[in-house]
DNA sequence: TCAAGGATTACCT
DNA sequence: GGTAATCCTTGAA
């Protein structure tokens, strides 16, 4: 899970809606596992949210936060050991134009920006560096249009409009650092230590909090 | 049936 | 650095 996880960087992520193609590079990630894990949903009984996590490797599992977000996990377990890994941050290399659409979108959809100067704030994401469209979950999830019903999409399908494209075997390997996860205070010291996120140091598209 | 809280973000002081 | 926004899942009553 680990492994795949690592493996996951400078993957490709690609959504492909017939009209656009947004294409970026996977850039942070983290590793979630099952039932010991207590930062993981899989981590009580199997439930119809997290049912997704208990499928085969490949399979997208999307879910909602905060009422206002969606993240994009890919599963990377054997079927029933229920594994996957967190999208956290992707470096926009396609259709950026596309990607802010959908931010300002997402940010309509989710009233975020009608209350004060929606006007302004769709300025805002319109002016945003590049690097910054996808850089955290939410983000991810809103640039490239992750929605609850792409759960359970096959992302290894290449016919898949939402998909990944492995960092080619030729290709070597980027670097890759290595660290805590972020917000699983609530999982206890042990688990939210755990070094299980994983990103490509340097990257302008990193989410947030970047230190080790 | 209901209360609690979250794998976040961005604006506020 | 603090906190509001906002929906839905979960676990307990």
């Amino acid at each position: 899970m680990v492994a795949a996880a690592r493996g996951l960087l400078g993957a490709l992520l690609i959504r492909d809606d017939g009209r656009s193609v947004r294409t970026g590079r996977i850039v942070e990630v983290e590793a979630y596992g099952g039932r010991e894990d207590l930062a993981s949903h899989a981590r009580s009984r199997r439930t119809a949210r997290n049912a997704t996590m208990f499928s085969p490797s490949g399979q997208a599992y999307v879910y909602g936060v905060y009422g206002m977000h969606t993240c994009l996990n890919v599963v990377c377990g054997p079927a029933g050991r229920p594994a996957a890994v967190l999208v956290r941050a992707v470096e926009p290399l396609v259709g950026v134009a596309a990607m802010r659409e959908a931010r300002i979108a997402r940010g309509l959809a989710t009233r975020r920006l009608d209350r004060a100067a929606p006007a302004a704030a769709a300025d805002r994401i319109a002016h945003l560096p590049v690097a910054r469209l996808a850089s955290g979950p939410g983000n991810v999830g809103a640039a490239f249009s992750v929605e609850r019903e792409d759960d359970g999409l096959d992302v290894l399908d290449p016919a898949s409009l939402l998909r990944l494209e492995p960092r080619p075997p030729a290709e070597s390997p980027p670097a890759v650092a290595i660290g805590p996860r972020i917000g699983v205070g609530f999982a206890g010291p042990e688990w939210a230590s755990a070094r299980w996120r994983f990103w490509i140091p340097g990257s302008p598209a990193l989410s947030g909090r970047r230190g080790a």
